[in-house]
DNA sequence: GGCATTATGTGTATAATCTAAACAAAAGTA
DNA sequence: TACTTTTGTTTAGATTATACACATAATGCC
């Protein structure tokens, strides 16, 4: 193969969180030549011998010791030339979610200068990646409606109520709450626990668990909650 | 920067057309080292200063002279680190429709060597590239239902039944003709015009017209047709 | 020309689902 | 005890999906 190309091959990551009933994505700060000291998406160049989703995994834990409970692949940025102004790089951009009960704040004093940034208060993106988080951003709430995807960003044990913030949150609109209940139990994928949670005042709220047996039963048929 | 990768990157297209009631794939026999003269997907090496569409672009026009009506990126396989025999490369696969009006069938006796193949009739592929046009089939089923990206693969005016026969054949389902008029219909971006088409026998049909600037419109709120 | 054949084109009744909307229950607090 | 807060449930009406059969307009054959 008398091949010879002169493009790089770098894997991002768009991370997201759910805490204090808000969205964020995981940023950290720039230490090189380049965009020195911006925030940019986790990711890096992709080793030889290495396949893509080891890849995004591997800068995941080297940058910010994150651990994730759903990865896809979510687009792959290489139509702009230019976009890293040192060389041409094509970007594969991934798309994760992470359980909230996991995530450890990380303050940005931290030596590797990770953080959650609420997707409402953003700081300016290194490289094109706020084209690549938008994406992410689109693809989360396209999902959000027809697969439970939610539950990837809320703990094992939740109460309605989190889930009915997390969907009003993300998709920016009201739900009432009798139809959404319903809407949800009837795919029969949630299950209650016979546990309580008590809040400051009002009535003690169950916590749910979601089944993830139970779904996989249903994702062949498709299920759609449009909301 | 000094990185220095052994990667390399290529696209490929899934080319889909429609013809004699039948999906097609646009495939070419390959002429070179590894898997001479078997059959593959369009595609090769992206050039150093050139976009991804560009590359898939040239390739087409290249290897088959064929224009597109759609095209869109599928996925970026490169988690298998020797998908390519000779090296490591990662292929961004592209997902195409053509217009059945536009399709000029391809002799194998061309010097080019492309050929539609049927997609019940298909030879063994070269790489992974069955793998890549499982994905790009489950891809175009499932846009089929959410978004009307049948009308791509038909000629500019059509026979209603010519819309159904499509979706029988792609989806392998049974369709009520009554309703699925009713429901096409109803969604307002399908146009009759005043022509007729006469087959052998029976009753003439109208000739339909799908109208892109009523589907603009229509996008924004989302329509599904789910069948 | 009339009759059989073939494909197009249309309506309606029933079931299922979605939407909207209000009040009771269980806790804490004053 | 009554006031506040949050959870939890039901029902009626509107909309949408499903199931299903017959009239129409042409051709071909006798």
């Amino acid at each position: 193969m008398p091949i010879r190309q002169n493009i790089l091959i770098a894997v991002d990551a768009v991370v997201f969180g759910y805490m204090n009933a808000n969205l964020h994505v995981l940023l950290v700060k720039r230490n090189g030549s380049t965009f020195h000291k911006e925030w940019a998406l986790v990711g890096g160049f992709v080793l030889d011998d290495e396949p893509l989703t080891t890849a995004v995994k591997r800068e995941l834990k080297e940058e910010t010791g994150v651990q994730l409970d759903y990865l896809e692949q979510l687009y792959t940025f290489g139509d702009s030339v230019d976009r890293d102004p040192r060389s041409r790089v094509i970007s594969v951009a991934y798309f994760g979610l992470i359980n909230s009960s996991k995530i450890v704040p990380i303050g940005d004093t931290d030596a590797m200068e990770a953080k959650w940034y609420s997707v409402n208060e953003l700081p300016d993106l290194a490289f094109d990646h706020s084209d690549i988080l938008k994406a992410a951003l689109e693809r989360l709430r396209a999902k959000l409606t027809y697969k439970p995807i939610g539950f990837d960003l809320l703990p094992k044990e939740f109460l309605f109520s989190d889930l009915e913030q997390l969907y009003v949150t993300i998709l920016g609109k009201e739900i009432d709450r009798r139809n959404f209940r319903k809407k949800i139990m009837s795919f029969g994928f949630l299950e209650e626990t016979s546990l309580f949670k008590q809040k400051k005042s009002g009535r003690p709220a169950k916590l749910f668990r979601f089944n993830h047996l139970k779904y996989k039963e249903l994702e062949n048929k498709g299920i759609y909650f449009d909301l």
